[in-house]
DNA sequence: TACATTTGTATCGCAAACGATTTAATCTTA
DNA sequence: TAAGATTAAATCGTTTGCGATACAAATGTA
C-alpha cells in the first residue's frame, strides 16, 4: 500500500482544532474564575455540586469524565479552601461523600454572571453553538 | 438583576464538551501513540516539522499555540529521545533551531496510519467532520 | 467460614499547560 | 553610540491528567 504523507498535516486533524480550541476557551474562563479564587476544573466540580450536593466521587467521576486519581487531589484542594467536605460513608465505608460548604454553595451565586461573560466571548451565532454543542456530544457519547 | 443560575447547568456549557470531547479524543490516541513511543503534543511537534523543517522554537510557538515554557522542556525532552537536535542560531542568537534527526523524519512513515486509525474511530460523517473542524477553527481564530 | 473477585478510592510518578518572571540578544532612536 | 524597548527562549512554581499500582471494604462462591 502507498504511504499517505498528507493526511499528516496539521489542519487535516480534527484532534488539533479540538485540544487547540479547547484550550485557548479554558484560558478565556482564567481571569474570570481567578475572582473567584477558582481553576477551571474546579469549577467544574462546583457545576456538578450546585446541582446535586452530597455525592460520591465515583458519580462526580462520571459527570465529567475524570478519573479518582485526578480527582482526589482535587477535591482534598477544595477541602481545604473551604468549598467542601470529604467524608466516609458509614452505610458503605468504600464511599466518599462529598459536601458543599456554605462558603461553596454562597459561590454559585458570584458564578451566575461567568456563562453570559463566556458566551459574550464567543464568536459563534445561536445556531452554530447549538451545531458545535451536539457535534461534540456525538463525540464523547460515542468515545468508550 | 435577578440572578440567573439556570445558565450555570453542565450541559449548557460550551466550554466542558469542547474540554471532555479533546481529553477523550487524546486518550484515544494513546495506544496507537505509545507504539511510537510519543506523547500527544510530541506528535503535534512532529507533524509541524514534517511540513517545515529546521524552524525556531517560535514558530512552532506559533502554530500549535503553546507558549516556549510549554514548548522548552517538551522539545528538549524529544531531543533526549534522538528525535530533533537544538542548536542556537549564528545569525540571531535569540532563536533556538530545531531540526529533525534522522530519526524523527523516519518516524514520518510510520506515523502516515495514524490519521486513518482515528478517523475511524470517529461517529462523525465527512459532512459533520467538516462542519465540526470549521466551527472550532473559527473560535480559534477569534480568541485572541 | 475461607478465599477470590469486584468496587471505590488513594498514592505515586511523569508529562503537559500556563502565569509570572528572568536572561540575553537585538533593534530603535534620541 | 548609549539608553530604553522589544523579542526569543528559558526558568520557576502550581495545577491538571492519567497510567500503574496499592489497598480496604463489600460481595460472591465454594
Amino acid at each position: 500500500m502507498a504511504v499517505n504523507l498528507s493526511a499528516l498535516q496539521l489542519d487535516k486533524q480534527l484532534c488539533f482544532p479540538l485540544y487547540t480550541a479547547s484550550r485557548l476557551v479554558t484560558q478565556c474562563y482564567h481571569p474570570i474564575l481567578k475572582e473567584l479564587d477558582l481553576t477551571y476544573p474546579q469549577y467544574l466540580v462546583l457545576l456538578v455540586l450546585w446541582e446535586s450536593d452530597k455525592v460520591n466521587v465515583s458519580l462526580i467521576s462520571k459527570r465529567l469524565y475524570l478519573q479518582s486519581n485526578t480527582l482526589t487531589p482535587l477535591l482534598k484542594r477544595m477541602e481545604e479552601m473551604g468549598l467542601l467536605t470529604r467524608e466516609r460513608s458509614a452505610e458503605d465505608e468504600r464511599n466518599v461523600i462529598i459536601r458543599l460548604t456554605e462558603k461553596g454553595r454562597n459561590l454559585q451565586i458570584q458564578a451566575s454572571t461567568v456563562p453570559a461573560y463566556l458566551s459574550s466571548q464567543t464568536p459563534l451565532s445561536q445556531e452554530e453553538f447549538q451545531t458545535l454543542h451536539q457535534l461534540l456530544y456525538k463525540i464523547i457519547q460515542h468515545t468508550p
